[in-house]
DNA sequence: AAAACCGTTAAGAATTGGTTAAGATATTAT
DNA sequence: ATAATATCTTAACCAATTCTTAACGGTTTT
């Protein structure tokens, strides 16, 4: 359930976006100034802000500069909005001037939730101690930094992305084709063989078992 | 004047579009099939793309892919953006789903127009020593200025985009590909030679890693 | 028992990264 | 327009890493 914030001093218009959002399946909290939404953003991390500009205590453009890696929909009447330029480069994600539409407001909320959904997606993959960051391709495996080539780093990705599940050896040497076009079942059990061992040098611990006839799968299992 | 293209082989709306966007005071293209939008985007560089999916020749989705730099909403029927994710991880700006409310489309390309625009405003890229002036084109490592040539500028632009992460060979030389169409991992080489040597120069220090088989990043490390 | 599959080992082949230098291309100045 | 300069690409080389091949023993299936 995707967690949303409203900031603004209009009680009216705060008790109405909170009791529509609700309804929309959102877990919604409210916050009435500046200084309490300050309060509560350095408790919590809601997926998304609506926030006021005109905010007693704290204003809503210095909020902003404070909040990092949540998306920001402004909600202000159009008087308040007259560098929309400079919003939307001071961290505003979009904004709404008010009066607004209350179904253009969901849209929008959606296409910001979808879009940092997106931006937060392919960065980690995890299975028990092993973590793959798909930014840095970079695997930590029980705190060990784990040096993979190309490859081996493309075997467990796949694999990580279905933990617990057979990934056909077929399947295997399609997805690696591009970088590795002449990799058979022969070398493919050495790229297991290599990753087995770098894992266990790593955890102590083996990770990926083999499903005769068909292929490899992480297990999960102990 | 903004210039703004339509991509959508349903005559209907694309003509209904047109007139309404000019009428807003853009420039409007317009393109009834994704081949025929590939042509004219080789050639010319618009603020804003409405992109439908559903396209004869070429694709929404494999157009998409080809598109940099410019922002894209998509517009289609609601059967056919189904992964409404993908969609914005695949580098679409918004969507809209058919039937829309004019006066929404014309508030959201607004909104993707002024982002843009506060995007490609000057702002300045840093990186531990090294800071990167897009109004300018300059860079200072170290307090030392720093004359780099175009790609190595790209280059470097590209990287500081994403500190720490991996920008894979085929990224670069794609998003350079404008400037140095020949550019291949043979030359790339030599310019991340020079541009690691200018850098040194400057502060004494490394910043760019290679990542095997894969690409090149900034170090967070010293 | 024979055939197919998996795990391991070792060695040679192929790819990649870093460097240097020379030739080709584009840009700028005269 | 021509010359001078800067920039980009190509080629070659070495070192390091990675990939594939081949072989052998053990296990599972037919």
């Amino acid at each position: 359930m995707k967690k949303i914030m409203i900031v603004d001093d209009d009680q009216h218009i705060n008790e109405m976006l909170k009791e529509r959002l609700t309804e929309e399946g959102y877990e919604v909290t409210a916050a009435y100034s500046g200084t309490e939404a300050q309060m509560f953003l350095s408790g919590h991390k809601p997926d998304l802000i609506l926030l006021d500009l005109m905010l007693p205590g704290i204003s809503g453009e210095e909020l902003m500069t404070q909040i990092k890696g949540v998306p920001v929909i402004v909600l202000s009447a159009k008087a308040d909005i007259a560098d929309k330029v400079g919003l939307l480069r001071g961290g505003a994600a979009d904004y709404m001037t008010k009066p607004f539409a209350m179904e253009e407001l969901l849209a929008r909320i959606d296409v910001q939730l979808r879009k940092a959904e997106a931006a937060a997606d392919g960065n980690v993959l995890r299975f028990q101690e092993i973590s793959l960051d798909t930014d840095t391709h970079t695997v930590v495996c029980d705190g060990n930094e784990i040096r993979l080539t190309r490859t081996e780093y493309a075997i467990l990705k796949l694999l990580m992305q279905k933990p617990g599940q057979v990934v056909a050896k077929l399947t295997i040497l399609e997805s690696i084709s591009e970088d590795t076009p002449d990799c058979t079942e022969d070398s493919l059990k050495i790229h297991i063989h290599n990753l087995r061992r770098k894992l266990k040098a790593a955890a102590g611990k083996e990770y990926i078992s083999a499903v005769w006839g068909i292929g490899f799968m992480l297990t999960e299992a102990s």
